[in-house]
DNA sequence: GAGGGAAGTGGACAGCATGTCCACTTCCCT
DNA sequence: AGGGAAGTGGACATGCTGTCCACTTCCCTC
């Protein structure tokens, strides 16, 4: 029997001309189609035509939409997650030279940021998760891990449940729906204010 | 130019033999198919399969998978909607002889009789719901308003825009999340009866 | 209880999306 | 320059959607 499977993997191999060439017309042919339309619509064809590629060599990098748009959305993620993390209050912890922010008051502040960043990128949010998908990603357990602290630090009962609960009003489709009614991200954020001081608020 | 559209309609048209035992058979087909697997993965051809009916017939009647959902969900939801308006306290108004509940008490109410009503029934909501859909069909319409009606009554800013986000918590596919995950419906409950009261309650 | 027109039926068909496969091309290392 | 590996693109098989229409079944009338 002979080792087949290498222990220590090598360095990453550089990723070829060619194959940058065409990522990169990827991404820039998918966002135009997810900001253009209704997201949810895109195909992997239409993405494959608009950047005058092949479909199997899009199949090769992505295996389905979501993954395309979930490479366009994760920066902007990463930077919200890193500024709950370690920004300044109310958004981040404080504590070290200015007073803690109390948890309500966290948690409107990440509403807030939330409600930015839809506003920014729902096309990519809704590209990228549909319905259930939404709860088995990565980012959604970053935001799911953060109001659950915050619940608990506020003293709530089942903190993990109430989170989810907590949550729900960010879920894309509602956003989109609230926005094509007319609403402004402003009265969205106020109202999600109210609610983070009604749940947190007050003890 | 002649009259071409009769002002007055007359009786609706008896159902024809054959039709009505189509129907049932496609209901229970439906039924059965949304119950035993993935509700939003079932297909127009499954049913018409199932049913022992053929294609052309199946869309006679139902446009799609959706519509044959909400026919078998339609009754339930009825029946929740009969008991918000007119049933007793605290999920209905009461008000006549016994003390009218307060807003927080009726929204826990309520939110109880919707777990109960997605225990019994998550993969027909599912199959008649997937994502954006759900703020479009008459059931949400209802609830909307029954919560816009107990966020005013009890004084909260913006009722509209808040109803919206208190009904968010119970998107099916939320729930069967959250029950996939292990999740009792009673822990559900209780987690939404403390929403209820930090938000509308005390005032 | 026959007959006829309307309602209902079912399967074939065209269109479109998915995901895989593989002969060919391009790249990059030596 | 040359060769092997990585990458490419389009053809293909499969599955679902909706529509269409020749045929069947029903039920009302006489």
């Amino acid at each position: 029997m002979t080792t087949e499977l290498p222990l220590a993997d090598g360095p990453p191999p550089r990723e070829r001309a060619d194959a940058a060439r065409n990522r990169a017309k990827v991404l820039a042919a998918a966002e135009r189609l997810f900001a253009e339309g209704d997201p949810t619509a895109v195909t992997m064809d239409d993405i494959a035509r608009t950047a005058g590629i092949g479909r199997g060599t899009l199949y090769r990098r992505y295996p389905d939409r979501a993954s395309i748009a979930r490479a366009l959305l994760d920066e902007h993620e990463r930077a919200l997650q890193e500024r709950l993390l370690r920004g300044a209050p109310p958004l981040g912890p404080g504590g070290a030279d200015g007073a803690a922010p109390a948890p309500a008051e966290r948690l409107a502040a990440f509403y807030a940021a939330m409600v930015e960043l839809l506003e920014t990128h729902v096309h990519l949010v809704l590209g990228a998760e549909t319905g259930a998908a939404r709860y088995r990603t990565g980012a959604y357990a970053f935001w799911r891990l953060h109001v659950t602290h915050l619940a608990r630090e506020a003293g709530r009962p089942d903190p993990e449940v109430l989170a989810d609960q907590l949550l729900a009003p960010l879920a894309p489709e509602l956003f989109r729906h609230q926005r094509d009614g007319g609403l402004t991200p402003e009265r969205i954020t106020a109202a999600l204010a109210a609610l983070a001081h009604g749940v947190l608020g007050r003890d």
